[in-house]
DNA sequence: CATGAATGAGGTTTCATTCAT
DNA sequence: GATGAATGAAACCTCATTCAT
């Protein structure tokens, strides 16, 4: 009674993390013209409950983008605090997967219907300028080919993530294969590269 | 040198090709709410003139994908054409870039709301099975390397030519890159590998 | 070459009498929605010929209508110039039977969208107007029962000629039963009426 | 005097009825190109509420039709309840007259416009086939002529509650004009007729 | 505070009419 | 004069958003 002054702010809490939990599925599923009422449905709530929460649809998915982002930028920072280069591009490239089955191909989904207010996030991402570091430190360690294009490069692992046309695998299978191809195009000595 | 059948023939034909160089560019711009009216207005004709051509919005759509999972194949099989397995993936690779640059991310413009008449086009098309031949000729060559899994490898080339993020190069920029990262990879005796 | 100055004058007459037989076919058809192009299809002409000829698809509605109504007239007229008031109802009904076979249940078809020139020529037709005299000759004459309301008479008969539900029946056989059982009913001395 | 289930059903209970009741006088006025937005207007709504309650114009035009499919139905099966033939016949008319006093000449209003759910309606009402065995029972109790055309006295009963040209009457007087000149013929003894 | 019926702007589509060929 | 492709106003319908219950 002293801690947690109203209960209804934990419904509320819960409620809202309910909505984007049905906003994301629903959205993955139907694409950006998904309909209010639908992720209303889902969320077993009533359409103004939504409204309550998010005052525009534009606003959920903003804050499901948001969540994305800040995940994005996570894997991105804890693999760049990993000491070997190598092991960082794994876990960058596993992780990075992971998050594309969780979130499905965000961009797709929004294809051609970014809210205005996703663009400032994606600036500040800036997912490039944030990996270039990574590859950078590998090369001057002479693990990393010294001729890289570090920019493209950089570009190349932020948008390795991507919804494969057909496969079906596993985040890890594939996170292992796409490492086992690009990693090793990118070290100096290949032959004394990972397994 | 042979005359057109009907002097109108010439002018609807001309329409239609216009019309679906509108389509490509609006939907490119704004995703698949384009709207009818914005399509016309850049083709410089009223709606009235795009329904007869296209009976409705989606068939307008499929033109377009039609059109694109054309030289995606034709990009595939003549690339598979070539005997060198390496020349085979650079010109797969490069002339990949080219079409993404020219129609942008279908894909993801059309995240979502893909017409239906769309999905066999894709199931025809089958870009992993048609381009996994020419990776299985590489391996059997001893030129690529003999543990690459097949299909993931095949699923990796026809996905690659995806967006980036931010770095804006040439398709043909993007193009050497990648196949300096990851052709690289692909080989049995990299230190041999392409200039 | 001294009769008809224009062999052109000719095509047109039987040009414009082509485009009301096909109207009336199409509108019979498809009711008051049909299309203009349908129309011009069904005449085996491109639709701006029919604008050659009627400015406005009400225009050409108005001239089937003229058609229709001038029946209508010359059909009670002539029925009201025989002398047995009995023999000019049954001839009334048999062409106004034939009359509704061949054009159908018009004013069903306007329903609702009667183009305004075409109420001008139902005030002139005016049936009921125009058959009470044949009914009350047939009462004067002490053929017709004394008590028949006119108006109410007149009207029954001039709206008598309409579609029946379900029953597949030719015109003739129809006037004879609608005779049998009404023109009966107008009699002064039933026993003494028709066979 | 019980509860109603919730409050807001009762709102929308009563709305159907007032849209019905709207599409009702406006397809009478302007036939079955009435507009939606006119209809909306006429009930007090917007059109998303018509929508709401009937997925399409024609859903709403069908709703219209049931009604009076089934009022037509109660009428024929009513007055085939009567024990007089003579009765049931007046009956049939004048409940007719109102009838089409109050829905109008729908099967004109829709002439050509009919949405296909209506025709399993009209097929299923049948009113040659449902008016019939009235018919067959008066003449078995000698009331009735014996050689009357069954089904063609049973379509001309059922489409004779039919608009009139110009005259204006109430329905009941036109019953009673009716069932004089008609039923009268109808008899095996006419000078012993109704009043 | 939740609900879901109501709203109505805005999108797709049709079709009478025009006009270049 | 004939043709039919082009036009665009206007109709149907959808769905984000509001608000009475």
């Amino acid at each position: 009674m002293t801690i947690d002054q109203s209960p209804t702010r934990a419904d509320a809490r819960a409620n809202r993390a309910r909505l984007l939990a049905a906003a994301h599925e629903v959205l993955r599923e139907r694409g950006p013209d998904a309909e209010m009422k639908e992720i209303a449905e889902r969320a077993g709530v009533g359409v103004g409950t939504i409204y309550r929460n998010f005052p525009t649809k534009d606003d959920l998915i903003v804050a499901i983008v948001t969540e994305m982002v800040d995940q994005i930028r996570d894997n991105i920072d804890s693999a760049s605090a990993l000491d070997d280069p190598i092991e960082a591009i794994q876990a960058l490239l596993r992780r990075g997967f992971q998050l594309h089955e969780h979130f499905g191909d965000m961009a797709a989904v929004l294809g051609g219907h970014m809210p205005p207010a996703c663009i400032p996030l994606f600036m500040e991402l800036n997912p490039v300028a944030r990996i270039a570091p990574l590859v950078r430190r590998g090369i001057a360690a002479g693990i990393f080919r010294a001729d890289l294009d570090v920019e493209l490069t950089a570009d190349f692992l932020a948008s390795s993530f991507k919804p494969s046309f057909f496969v079906r695998r596993s985040p890890d299978e594939r996170a292992r294969a796409y490492a086992g191809l690009f990693l090793r195009g990118m070290l100096a000595h290949p032959e004394a590269g990972p397994a």
